[in-house]
DNA sequence: AAGAACGTTAAATAAATTCTGAACGAAATT
DNA sequence: AATTTCGTTCAGAATTTATTTAACGTTCTT
């Protein structure tokens, strides 16, 4: 059967598939289930779902499509939107990938901001009092020394990315780099 | 047993591995299993490691250790170092986290675009073969102008991408977020 | 108020990953 | 050449994660 002599209609929903296949296997990235990221690419081409059409579309259990699509709401990439009329739930995927995009590492780099310079702070105290600590051998004063200035230079990257986060938020970082080119 | 009267080498250790259980917990976003995880953390203290330590090190088993330090070298985040005399292989973390930025995201960012465009590409020729079809109805053809532009659109999306990334990897970036403020 | 429609939770099953022990191969030492 | 050292591959075990079936609570409809 020669893909030339294909039905339109079948034709446009294997091109579809190659889109949703390649989104979904990039999703990965995204720290997402398959079924989220089958899901979410799925949505990208839909107006809006509700549970029971992704159920039939996917063809996978509702419990699976509403642990998917609260996930994907986390990260900001599916929205709830109220239909008047139905009782069911509906929801529609982000499609500006550029908010996807803000949305999800805005969210991950201030986690990852925030539970590393709560340790280092930590940490560099405890650093200090073993600095301070009389029972320290000189050797141990020195080695304390070094790691604390090891965590104090990298809290530059953590200050970087804090800035990044925001550059992104504010939308500031698209007059350095313009979304057209 | 507290805190205030401990012995100060034990005090370091404890200090260190804050930083350690921050570093390894963050470091999911990376997509790395936690063994991994855990040994970017423990490198990052070290000076340089052999297989064997970091066996030790972690309480793990060798061939756990050699696959880790692998993807871990994969991503850059640690790279083989020669050291004459031993026979031992000996590894060295990347501690400068900027580099570690770039390389892990530039890798993964210029998949997604490469990825996504090319299932686009495909996608957008399929999709003008139904266009200029004449067994389309025309619905039929409406839909796939429909999806075409949608497809268009986003492309813009990907070369932002490409773009953040060459400005990443020239560190040109740098000169519109300064790493020190 | 009874019943139906929805979505979620909980327990179980299934599937995929991760890790380990054993065997292997290459390289160096004796 | 034989033996040891070192790293990796491979097959199986163990753990974790993802998914499903079944039951539950809520809200709407009649």
């Amino acid at each position: 059967m020669s893909k030339a002599t294909e039905r339109p209609d079948v034709k446009i929903e294997e091109a579809k598939d190659k889109v949703i296949g390649a989104i979904a296997e990039t999703m990965d990235l995204y720290g997402v289930t398959p079924a989220a990221a089958n899901l979410y690419a799925t949505m990208y081409f839909e107006d809006q779902m509700t549970l029971d059409e992704m159920r039939t579309e996917l063809g996978m259990s509702k419990p699976s499509m509403s642990t998917s699509v609260r996930r994907l709401q986390e990260i900001d990439m599916v929205k709830k939107t109220y239909t008047r009329g139905s009782r069911k739930h509906t929801y529609t995927a982000e499609k500006n990938f550029f908010r996807s995009f803000m949305a999800f590492y805005c969210q991950m780099w201030e986690r990852e901001v925030k539970i590393n310079l709560d340790a280092i702070r930590e940490a560099q105290e405890d650093f200090i009092e073993v600095i301070k600590d009389s029972h320290s051998t000189p050797e141990i004063v020195a080695k304390a020394k070094k790691y604390y200035d090891q965590l104090e230079e990298s809290k530059t990257y953590y200050h970087w990315l804090d800035d990044l986060v925001e550059n992104i938020r504010s939308g500031k970082i698209f007059e350095f780099l313009p979304k057209e080119k």
